[in-house]
RNA sequence: GGCCCCUUGGCGGAACGGUAGACGCAGGGGACUUAAAAUCCCUUGUCCCGCGAGGGACGUCCGGGUUCGAGUCCCGGAGGGGCCA
């Protein structure tokens, strides 16, 4: 029966095949149908019962759909979701949309359509496919950014913020895409062009919204130690980039300005022998002296343009000019000259340093550069060098020298002794230092969140109506939180996206929408947007609790999901997205919001799928796979199973259709063995290699190894096929394993196994740990480390037994003769091994 | 330049320090078929010896080390990738 496999031939004369055959076109429709009609996936809890909160990086809902690397996490989640079911689990696996974005915005501009109508049509496209796969979201808890409702409590945490002193404005320098029309974060500009488009970029001076992230950098950085992530902890860390020092304040020259500098070395003091500021640095313009003034200057301009990458490049060739002025070193009085360069940034510690070329590779080479002298301060051995002769500096640690009171001191213990000495006389103090920089939070572009946030205005003529261009000055000194009943501030209609040249955005257009009265005076809203991150901030706080009309989310809600237990989504997101999140979870954590202070107990990266070239899938290299093409051809449960079955979860591998294929035999193979006449015994092989089966799937699930998941069905399937016929028990087994998998299948075989209702919550299988172990195995017999031979024996066999058969073992035997034995080595079910000589 | 990760057949990948290459793909051979597709069965790391059964050597990027035993642990190097500069 088993041997008369279905016909599937592809021309149409042998279609007429009326042989029940495995059909995913017909099965998959069916089943969603089913899951939707019955709530199968609908998310409550119990009493008593465990809870698991499975949470996939929610999408940004593009205009090309899915592809198939999106499917690679939901899947995984997906498996994890269903395997909780049968385990009895209350779980909470819900998806939705990060709806605001740059893309719906360029749209509009080009084509005039609404951002909110792309936005629909894009979801629309989203939640079609995600559905086409058969996920088991809890669809009744879709949410979506861009929605009032949702917006409403975006809002509600940004007053949080600012009430707390977390939210403030500031003109700073900031990364200005004319192309865009938008301010970009740092993390947004690469290279000097903009991650979106590449578009150049140029830092102006701006007044911005920023959150005050650095004040939670210990936090965000000590608290990583108790999460399980993976490496994007330290990305984190380095990130945050919390390094100790010390101030130092260098008197300049004849005049009453000070030189505040930031230094990890501060035991290296005596060795600096030069100052250099940023060119941004607000000093330079003062301390360019007479002839040396103009080509400051000239030397400032240059650098506005270029990006921090470009200018502190190790590799690069040190550029700089001298400005005409000195400091004077602190202890000792030196003259040393002050340089402005473009290796020192403005915005790191405090946009000057002391150079100590000796000991700093970049200070080094900007000497070597200009003949300015270098001093050795810090010696490995103890002993004294020449500096001058050496080709890179010395960074590491060693012993001072050269520095009075210093001398003869450990490096660690050499700059405790600076500080405290700093610290005595005035002249410096201890200091923690951070890249982080606090997060600039405003975006001059319509499709995004309005801040909830007015400022009054100055009139000239008191009866004059600013809609009507009347000349006033907004107060932008005087921000004014929108009450909380007036929230969500929503976008107002407009027809003309543009952002234009006013920093101010295109909300300023919107002149009826921006200006307002209230008790006789006017004020202006705020035009800025917040960024797309605003919403994915918290999006998984709002999945508890998603159509709650009065709060952000009841108390109930919360305690009954949070913390988030399992959280997958790409590495891109390893600190951007991730470290935002964790930055408003503490906030309101601080406020007492949430209860716990961080929001992610365990995360996963899934590897990215690279097309079948090994490339990175996209249209211009034209090696996308649509995952639409692949349900049609192959089905959902065909591309989940492939995907699990590629490789490891958090690896990146290329995408193989012929896999594919035979992953697709595989699922085949599962629906003939099932839907034939079934055996209601089982020989003693079968079920051993059931049992084992069990075991293994169950083990790899929980420690996410799909992969090796799959290839342990896929032998099981072949001992049931060779049955003839197939042990119902065996086949039910397969099922349920599977069914995390291929959904699908599984229910449509779960059916016609004799089951009334879903399998989706049925008791997952157990095994019998009896039953897995082997009474005998094949013991590789080694001499002297080689595998000789082999010997059946029980696993636990004792050494006195196993001894005497391996050595009489004809193969390893002709390997002991005339040898000397030094040795015997067992370890039982695993090894034998003679030592001779 | 720094930090982190990776490197196993023709390909994707398996392997608590214990028989390297499970499973899948691709390849070869066969069955079924008028033929093809589909399906099923066998086979497939390299080299050497042997008609054959079989036997042997080599083999997890390279060089060292630890160990009875190393793909796995340690040190050094090469190549690739990620993040940061």
């Amino acid at each position: 029966m088993t041997g008369e496999a279905p016909s599937r031939g592809r021309s149409a004369t042998m279609s007429r095949d009326s042989m029940d055959r495995y059909d995913p076109a017909a099965l998959e429709p069916k089943w969603q149908a089913y899951w939707a009609e019955h709530e199968t996936f609908r998310a409550t809890r119990h009493p008593g019962r465990p809870k698991r909160y499975v949470l996939d990086m929610f999408p940004y809902p593009s205009g090309s759909g899915l592809h198939v690397g999106h499917p690679e996490g939901y899947t995984a989640t997906d498996i994890v979701a269903r395997f909780d079911r049968m385990h009895g689990i209350d779980v909470l696996h819900p998806m939705g949309w990060d709806a605001f974005g740059l893309p719906a915005e360029q749209y509009a501009i080009q084509t005039g359509t609404h951002p909110s109508v792309t936005t629909r049509a894009n979801v629309a496209t989203f939640k079609r496919q995600l559905k086409m796969l058969g996920f088991s979201y809890d669809w009744s808890r879709e949410i979506d950014t861009t929605d009032p409702a949702y917006v409403r409590f975006t809002q509600w945490i940004f007053l949080k913020l600012f009430e707390r002193g977390l939210a403030y404005q500031a003109e700073i320098p900031v990364n200005w895409c004319p192309e865009l029309g938008t301010v970009l974060s740092n993390e947004e500009v690469i290279d000097g062009k903009s991650e979106r488009g590449s578009h150049p970029v140029v830092r102006l001076p701006l007044r911005q919204w920023l959150l005050r992230i650095t004040a939670y950098a210990d936090r965000l950085a000590e608290d990583l130690d108790g999460l399980d992530w993976p490496e994007t902890k330290q990305k984190q860390r380095d990130w945050i980039g919390r390094s100790e020092g010390a101030e130092v304040d260098f008197p300049v020259e004849g005049r009453a300005d000070t030189l505040r500098v930031f230094t990890t070395r501060p035991d290296t003091l005596y060795g600096a022998t030069y100052m250099v500021l940023a060119p941004e640095h607000a000093l330079v313009p003062s301390l360019a002296q007479g002839e040396h003034r103009e080509a400051v200057l000239r030397y400032r301009d240059s650098v506005a343009t270029k990006s921090d990458m470009e200018r502190t490049a190790l590799s690069k060739a040190k550029t700089g000019v001298f400005t005409g002025s000195y400091a004077l070193h602190p202890l000792t009085g030196d003259k040393l000259p002050i340089w402005t360069a473009d290796f020192v940034l403005g915005h790191y510690g405090t946009g000057a340093i002391m150079s100590v070329p000796a000991h700093d590779q970049r200070d080094f080479e900007f000497a070597r550069a200009f003949g300015i002298p270098m001093l050795e301060v810090v010696s490995a051995d103890g002993a004294l060098h020449d500096a001058s002769a050496w080709d890179v500096a010395s960074d590491g640690e060693g012993v001072a020298v050269r520095s009075h009171f210093l001398d003869g001191l450990a490096t660690a213990e050499a700059k405790r002794r600076m500080i405290d000495h700093l610290v005595a006389e005035g002249i410096g103090r201890s200091r923690v230092n951070y890249k982080l920089r606090d997060w600039v939070f405003s975006r001059q572009r319509y499709w995004g969140e309005p801040f909830p946030i007015y400022f009054p205005i100055d009139l000239e003529d008191p009866a004059g109506d600013p809609r009507q261009g009347a000349a006033h000055v907004i107060r932008y000194d005087q921000p004014i939180a929108v009450a909380e009943a007036d929230l969500p501030v929503r976008l107002p209609e407009l027809d003309d996206f543009k952002p234009g040249d006013d920093p101010a955005g295109p909300l300023a257009r919107a002149k009826d929408w921006r200006f307002f009265q209230k008790e006789g005076r006017w004020y202006a809203r705020e035009t800025n947007t917040m960024p797309q991150w605003a919403g994915s901030c918290w999006y998984y706080l709002r999945f508890t609790d998603p159509s709650n009309p009065d709060a952000i989310f009841s108390q109930e809600a919360y305690d009954a999901w949070m913390p988030v237990d399992l959280y997958v989504g790409g590495s891109e997101h390893a600190v951007l997205h991730l470290l935002y999140a964790r930055f408003w979870h503490k906030a309101l954590f601080d406020a007492g919001v949430v209860k716990h202070s961080e929001p992610f107990a365990k995360l996963v990266h899934q590897g990215m799928i690279l097309g079948e070239n090994n490339e990175k899938m996209s249209k211009a290299r034209g090696n996308v796979v649509n995952p639409d093409d692949v349900v049609r051809a192959y089905g959902a449960d065909a591309l989940r199973t492939y995907e699990m079955f590629m490789g490891p979860l958090e690896q990146v591998k290329p995408w193989q259709t012929s896999g594919l294929q035979g992953v697709r035999r595989f699922l085949d193979r599962v629906y003939t063995a099932a839907t034939g006449p079934l055996a209601d015994t089982m020989d003693a092989v079968t079920a051993k290699l059931v049992h084992k089966t069990i075991r293994k799937v169950t083990r790899d699930i929980e420690a996410m190894r799909f992969n090796t998941a799959v290839s342990a069905m896929i032998i099981l399937v072949r001992q049931l096929a060779d049955c003839a016929p197939p042990p119902r028990e065996g086949v039910v087994a397969l099922t349920l394993l599977l069914s995390p998998f291929a959904p699908h299948l599984c229910e449509e075989l779960w059916q016609r196994l004799g089951h009334d209702e879903s399998l989706a919550c049925y008791p997952w299988p157990v095994w019998d740990e009896a039953l897995c172990k082997d009474d005998t195995i094949e013991l590789p017999v080694q001499v002297n480390g080689k595998v000789r031979g082999h010997v059946v024996v029980a696993p636990d066999a004792p050494e006195s037994e196993v001894k005497p058969l391996a050595a009489a073992e004809p193969k390893v035997k002709a390997h002991l003769d005339g040898k000397t034995e030094r040795k015997f080595i067992y370890v039982p079910g695993k090894i034998a091994n003679f030592i001779v000589s």
